[in-house]
DNA sequence: ATGCGTCATGTAATAACGTAACACCGATCG
DNA sequence: CGATCGGTGTTACGTTATTACATGACGCAT
């Protein structure tokens, strides 16, 4: 089904049903995370009315790659780094600022093959890696 | 400063008061994350009636570095690392199973490292960071 | 075409997690 | 003494997430 030959380039995303594309585009308008709460808001007019819509769109999202959930904020975001969820270039991680919201993906192999290290070494089959950092983002500071 | 006229010597602890005294040896004695409303159901016997009693109490052993909070779990642990608050040595780690619940606390200073350096390099002012492995522990594994 | 499995959807109700606001008490300190 | 401070108890409420059940759309085998 999933065109087995698109071997092209930028036909990254699987195709998307409705609702997931406007969590999706939602995601992608914010500034900062959001809360499944508040895409619902945002998407009442798109006719969606229950936080199942949205958990259920945003599951698929987060399987696909094109979103994370940030755990400590209970709040999603979209994925800023397209491929993170492919290379094992490293775990994803994420700086938060605590004053502005504004959230910063990023990887590091190093510290991905340390967990990875850790977890080999102790039979710890990894399935899933959280890495958020909390603090003030430089604009924030400087700003006063 | 720390040190000022300690009447017993005796203790590592912070003097804790009753209601933290009671949520601390009920997370030492469970096997797995409580989440504070398992606390609370657990401190009924001992007068707790309320949720706000067990969150401030959480809030107090987090500050002293006594307990943790696993935020892909909403639930919490007693710290297995005493001191892992006051070293350097890296910042806390938690492998958490999803079969049997059980966590492991570890620190890993070439992590918290890296992690903090990203940090610098970017303005980044770091207060807090969260390393959570969710995956299946060894005993889970070979028990099938 | 009929029936079947599967996946997305819609809806209501409820569970689980967390906080605001306010009153009370006891200890400490000028 | 009165003032302040931290812990406590209680009510009420807000936010986040899930369970349960019913429906609709599609591909596919009979
Ligand atoms: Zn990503
Ligand atoms: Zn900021
Ligand atoms: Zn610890
Ligand atoms: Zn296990």
């Amino acid at each position: 089904m999933a065109h087995s030959h698109d071997h092209h380039h930028h036909e990254a995303r699987p195709d998307l049903t409705r609702n997931q594309d406007l969590v999706l585009r939602t995601l992608n308008g914010a500034d900062a995370p959001l809360s499944a709460y508040d895409i619902l808001d945002r998407l009442r007019d798109d006719g969606l009315r229950a936080p199942l819509q949205v958990y259920r769109a945003l599951e698929r999202l987060i399987e696909a790659g094109l979103a994370h959930r940030l755990e400590s904020l209970n709040a999603f975001v979209c994925c800023a780094d397209a491929g993170c969820h492919e290379k094992a270039s490293g775990t994803a991680a994420f700086a938060i600022c605590s004053k502005c919201g504004r959230v910063d993906e990023f990887t590091d192999a190093e510290v991905g093959e340390r967990l990875a290290s850790w977890a080999g070494a102790q039979g710890f089959a990894l399935e899933r890696t959280t890495i958020e950092l909390r603090g003030v983002c430089q604009g924030c500071r400087t700003a006063g």
